[in-house]
DNA sequence: CCCGATTGATACCGTCGAGGTATGGGTGAC
DNA sequence: GTCACCCATACCTCGACGGTATCAATCGGG
């Protein structure tokens, strides 16, 4: 019935991430029967079997599959809690706002100089991460505040709609479709991607090949803009960026088009939940307000956006 | 550079409750210079100075206030993560439902039975608990669902109002303002709470004498209703409950009088955030379906209803 | 002003468990 | 059938966790 302990919960991690106890070793930095051993422990404390082994393959149970939830969380939960011991012992404190480079929708400087007008403020630490890591480094402290697009993992995170943009998809000026006005997913299915799966159609779901792909192309710090645009001006792969996006990035040999029937792309201000900061408070206000000052987007943001202030209305920065 | 562990957190919490390393290891159930020493690493990890310790007096640094605040919620984390594997584990999966006994408004059995004609219904177990338990049993997973009188500390826990009603004073049958049709707080200011501090004027805020002596009235193991109506009796307590839970007990020594500016009491039915289970999601809607066909209460009602709706809007049960 | 009580820090020690290495054993591939 | 792979077992070492004894500093009382 003891408590468990943070590293039983690390290696369950790492052993459910891989269902394979060698490799979860191997990334955990330690051998295998240690880990083996420690998992066994972890199962013998809960009373319930975690893992199913045969010498060929390991699988999740049920009771598995929920502490791998709960346990990402919890670790989560245990980082931030240093994280932000060490933060407000600072004598100065700064503000970390995280976001991806390039998808501020070109607001990142009027905010900042909204910001500064606030009387919270303080400095402001910009730290520019790759698509997917803004949300986790709100859960474990890494950053105060975030500008991303949405959808994203929201578990424990705030957030408020800024503004909602319609995306594109890049294309090889050769390319066939770049003669057309527009066109649809239907038009891109079949597409190959970095890793040989050809295109999904519709909007990349999550565990799909596709999105695989698109990970694999948009966050990979191994690939960089210029690497993607080589691989579009191939023809290798597809790509859907915001409007704004593609703005910046205007090169002669790639066409931009819009896609009737893709899902845009809401850009949003999000926050930890219970952030009790002034600072990240007025980031949010300054935040929204810049982005009022935008023409407003369809009606899903509208609706986003009212769901967003009620939630915030029940007790949180704003 | 290493990752906290659970008991250093669980340490450092007692230590910063107690505020006081003897009592604090008493607590723990271990010596005191062992704890002392888990302290001292514990800063040392962090980097952090968390307690200013003369051999006297012993006193949070605000890194320290910082990481009392979020062990807390991590500490809750690891515990919720234990509690949901084991009860994933269960061959038949039950819900636990958390409440304050009498603290229903009249609605459980109609709850209950509109919940079990929903099709994801799972057998019910009720966790009868004091005031301010539910909250906490849904953040570390002792319940999955809850009926409780807001406000309450709802971090990470999403919540549906279902009714308000006002709050009488109960008051002894001799007492002169038992003559009286109504009151108001200025006219209870003063009366003696258990442990002999002034009732305070307004409704109790966290921290202050008058919401530990609710506390403590209220809570505790020790004191039941009994206990509670005795003191009423001989006026040295006062007592705030809901209509519905006055109605349940009427004594013969007791009058219960409107208080003309006491803020109500609003029932919620509330579940932990991130909860996927379909049985949450059932009896949240059960309860809201039931609480429907009751009067509904003024705006404030409204307006909360509002919020959480689309709270619940933006991913979680409903 | 000194003495004792209180309380956190230090010193030292024993034990338990975490992690390593070597090896066994069972399963799927060819 | 043989080989490679991979999880489990056995055994060992060492570190750290916790306990006891003691010191040191501070506050209160006579």
């Amino acid at each position: 019935m003891g408590d468990l302990e943070v590293r039983q919960l690390r290696y369950f991690v790492a052993v459910a991430e891989e269902l394979h106890f060698t490799r979860a070793a191997d990334r955990l930095g330690m051998a295998q029967p240690p880990l083996s051993r420690a998992i066994r422990e972890l199962e013998r404390q809960l009373g319930v079997r975690l893992l199913d082994r045969t010498t060929r393959q390991v699988s999740l149970t049920p009771a598995g599959e929920a502490l791998l939830r709960d346990a990402r969380v919890a670790l989560d939960a245990v980082t931030a809690a240093a994280r932000h011991a060490r933060h407000a012992a600072e004598p100065e404190p700064r503000l970390r706002l995280a976001l991806k480079a390039d998808y501020d929708a070109g607001l990142l400087p009027r905010i900042l100089a909204a910001y500064e007008e606030q009387p919270a403020a303080i400095p402001v630490d910009l730290l520019l991460g790759g698509r997917g890591e803004q949300a986790p480094a709100l859960r474990d402290g890494r950053a105060d505040v975030a500008l991303l697009p949405a959808p994203f993992d929201d578990r424990g995170v705030e957030f408020e709609p800024l503004l909602t943009e319609p995306r594109l998809v890049a294309l090889a000026a050769t390319d066939p479709l770049a003669a057309r006005d527009q066109v649809c997913l239907a038009d891109l299915a079949g597409r190959l991607l970095p890793d040989g799966a050809p295109a999904d159609h519709g909007d990349p779901q999550p565990g799909s090949a596709a999105v695989a792909a698109q990970r694999a192309l948009a966050d990979s710090p191994r690939m960089d803009l210029a690497q993607i645009f080589n691989l579009i001006e191939l023809g290798r792969i597809v790509w859907f960026p915001p409007v704004s996006v593609a703005r910046r990035h205007p090169r002669p040999d790639i066409t931009y088009r819009p896609v009737s029937d893709l899902a845009p792309s809401t850009l949003v201000v999000a926050w930890p939940r219970d952030s009790r900061s002034a600072a990240v408070a007025a980031m949010v206000r300054a935040a929204v307000a810049v982005a009022a000052v935008v023409p407003a987007g369809p009606d899903e943001q509208a609706a986003m956006t009212a769901a967003a202030r009620s939630r915030r209305a029940a007790g949180s920065p704003g």
